[in-house]
DNA sequence: ATTAATTTTTAGATTAATCTAAAAGTTTAA
DNA sequence: TTAAACTTTTAGATTAATCTAAAAATTAAT
């Protein structure tokens, strides 16, 4: 079981996790390309070893797609990421919108051990800062059902749940205006042109939001 | 400043500042193959890049010091290690005897700001857990003056500051005849021969030690 | 002060990850 | 259904870190 990944490895594991929108949707060469911010060319090159280490399916020219031991991998390294971030929002004072990039360097530190006991230390987090839920020892992951608040009309209320961008710029101009996991809203209004939004929040002040960022706002669907 | 320096120079670096028992004093090419556990000859060529970015000073045949920055690097790198071997120890339940080869993939990861709030989540601590000290933010480190056990006579009484050796075999040995840091330790024998020693322990116990053992315990130098 | 032993460096390859440019395959669209 | 557009792969290089083997320099020992 000479297993272990290189970080370039886990990188590609789990940019092919999270780009695919179901555990068997392929996922193409480009995509990655992009994600990862390389040339399509280096994909190439590093999907063919992917494959050969069955972390992957792959067929030339049609994209690829985890195995079980690679959704496995991607979890463990996601449940990482996550865990750190809610170690750094919770004790060590970061701010959502400062985590991403320390966390991108924490998940690759190697020790299960390491991260069950943070798991212990935190108190067994569900879901980390943006609301996204953690994957337990298993890579079980328990995501509540959500919906955009792209896809709300007028009048329906809901529960913050998560955001589903990491982006800096998004999480500061949320927090300038408010806007935090767990808050109850209400949509009171919906513009037929553009899909922007008024949205009242539970101090009753009314807010404005584009599609842009309602498309990456989830709410709880209806319990 | 593109400063950045890969994980491998940091472990150069480290390395150089650890086995140069003086700031000043050279370290040969072996010595650093030795401890970094690869081929002089990649020592050599490794060399040449830390020199051309004035991290080392280096003259062919004589061995390397580090330059100023390359302390401060350096400097900066220890910290970092021994702060999470605090976190491991002090948060996660982790034995002294554990956290080494986790610090050692720690230590890598960038970020000042992260260092700096782990820093003050601990308390700001000045020793690791092994005993050894913790350069604060300016890289400045206090170390009290201390001396071996195995330098100490018969009836010398003294008090258990540090270990210089994080080998685990070494740190269990040492929790399971019960010596930790702090405790207050009598020498009430030592062996001419062997300079093997026998020790008294603040609950009257006596254990005896191998001068392979006293020669990696550190004892506070009387205050 | 030469020779022998040791240390260090150079020379030449190798591996992982990357790139550019060009070739090959697939899709799309007239 | 064939040409254009796009995507993906191959070919050939490059860079960082490593290696072995051999050459060069230094140190130690007679």
């Amino acid at each position: 079981m000479e297993n272990s990944l290189s970080l370039t490895e886990e990188n590609y594991i789990k940019a092919i996790f999270q780009i695919g929108t179901t555990p068997e949707s392929n996922v193409s060469t480009n995509a990655l390309a992009d994600s990862l911010q390389t040339k399509p060319a280096t994909v190439s090159d590093m999907i063919k070893k992917l494959s050969y280490k069955k972390l992957i399916f792959y067929e030339k020219y049609k994209g690829v797609a985890l195995s079980a031991s690679g959704s496995k991998e991607a979890l463990k390294i996601i449940r990482k990421h996550r865990l750190w971030e809610v170690f750094l929002v919770n004790h060590l004072n970061f701010k959502w919108d400062q985590v991403h990039e320390i966390a991108e360097q924490l998940e690759h530190i190697k020790s299960s051990e390491l991260v069950n006991r943070l798991d212990d230390f935190l108190g067994n987090p569900t879901i980390d800062p943006h609301g996204d839920p953690i994957p337990d020892v298993k890579g079980r992951v328990q995501l509540g059902p959500s919906k955009l608040l792209s896809e709300m009309t007028s009048h329906e209320k809901g529960i913050i749940v998560g955001v589903k961008n990491e982006n800096p710029l998004l999480l500061q101009h949320l927090d300038k205006i408010n806007i935090r996991l767990g808050l109850q809203i209400e949509v009171t209004e919906v513009n037929d042109f553009d899909q922007s939004m008024q949205v009242k929040l539970p101090d009753l002040s009314i807010i404005f939001l584009s599609e842009k960022i309602t498309s990456q706002i989830l709410i709880a669907k209806n319990s």
